[in-house]
DNA sequence: ATTAAACTACACTACTTAGTTTTAGTGATG
DNA sequence: CATCACTAAAACTAAGTAGTGTAGTTTAAT
């Protein structure tokens, strides 16, 4: 059973107790003894899968990236696709783009430990990360927000920059306040800050149609 | 306040180091040693002052989030106690803010460190650090909003969230851009992030009539 | 000058780390 | 059968870690 879709099993084990034990450990402090443990495999392994530490820990934030953005472009179809009630589905997006937060623990520890490395990381590292993850966050949103607009319910001048605020209203604020979602936040209370960011989106590039 | 004031002079020397160390190394990599050395004291001087090197990254954290805070303090004094031209003097004091992050830039490397291990922290000393910093930010500015409102300048319901939105609009946008200050930013780039979020805010929050 | 507190320098403990090497074994391919 | 590529397990190297103990030195107030 060589499950040998492109990458062998035992890599994929690797990567898997890497994104784990990294978050939770922080680079720094993470072994790769410990990886190996949680990996189920010996050490020497690892070394013959990645060159160093450094790579193995590159290479897990950058595929942990590409599949939480998989993640939210399958969000932004299901919500952004076809309006009914754009407020209501700017919500129920952003909601669900909060609970990807909580459904990707590993992957936002990983963040976490990132950032602290940010200064350390080797420019092209930093790069590779911010283009499959961050980057693509809003540069991915513009085209929707775009079409609706296109549709005239919503108006502004840069689709970009509509983007970039709508994110920082609702999931960086999130972000923010539970520190990239190492603390824990009520679906109650994600919901009322995604509320209160879409309305306040909607005042700044809304039409005016649907009323209060 | 945590006053440095009835504070012996090798005490602060080591708090100095250690903001310096911890910040460029994160808390796991800095060693006591290279604190020591920095600080140009031995390391059982360290040991005399704090209990171990827990303590002494929850000191430091604590102080320089106080420190920044009084910096921060003083910004909103300038700008925001006399409005003249409200849209300029939220510009001014976002820039002003904003460069804050790069004149303290051992402050928001300790952010990182400290952001990267919140997972690991006693429930407290995040608390406290929160407290001293980024929770004041916000509350900090609600009232100088409503003293702004109160004039008829601004219209809200909530100064808080009023509030909570001018930074997510203003120094947020530049900390997640930077990752927290680690990348250089041009200041005409940091202008014009401000500006396109006072703009926002504005639109928000802004009455018609006043200025212009 | 005396005294007490604070300091330095450095050896020392007990431990952890990244990465390598060794030894023994696996399953597949020709 | 023999070779090949891979693996586990453990020992090993060389380095670094937090924190302690201590003997001797500086500092400042009396």
């Amino acid at each position: 059973m060589t499950g040998s879709h492109g990458m062998p099993e035992k890599r994929r084990a690797i990567a898997a107790a890497a994104r784990v034990v990294f978050g939770r450990e922080g680079y720094t402090r993470a072994s790769v003894d410990a990886i190996a443990t949680e990996a189920g495999v010996s050490k020497r392994t690892i070394y013959n899968h990645f060159a160093d530490k450094e790579e193995l820990f590159r290479a897990v934030t950058i595929e942990g990236a590409d599949e939480v953005t998989e993640t939210i472009n399958t969000l932004m179809e299901r919500h952004l696709r076809k309006i009914l009630d754009l407020q209501e589905d700017l919500i129920a997006f952003g909601v669900d783009r909060v609970r990807a937060i909580y459904e990707f623990p590993e992957h936002y520890a990983l963040v976490r430990a990132l950032q602290a490395e940010v200064t350390r990381l080797p420019e092209q590292t930093l790069e590779a990360w911010t283009a499959a993850g961050p980057a693509t966050a809003h540069q991915r949103l513009a085209p929707y927000l775009q079409a609706i607009a296109d549709r005239g319910l919503l108006a502004f001048e840069d689709a970009n920059k509509a983007a970039n605020h709508f994110n920082l209203l609702t999931v960086t604020d999130v972000l923010q306040r539970t520190y990239y979602g190492a603390l824990p936040l009520a679906e109650s209370a994600a919901r009322e800050i995604v509320t209160d960011g879409v309305r306040a989106f909607l005042r700044l590039y809304g039409v005016q149609n649907s009323a209060k």
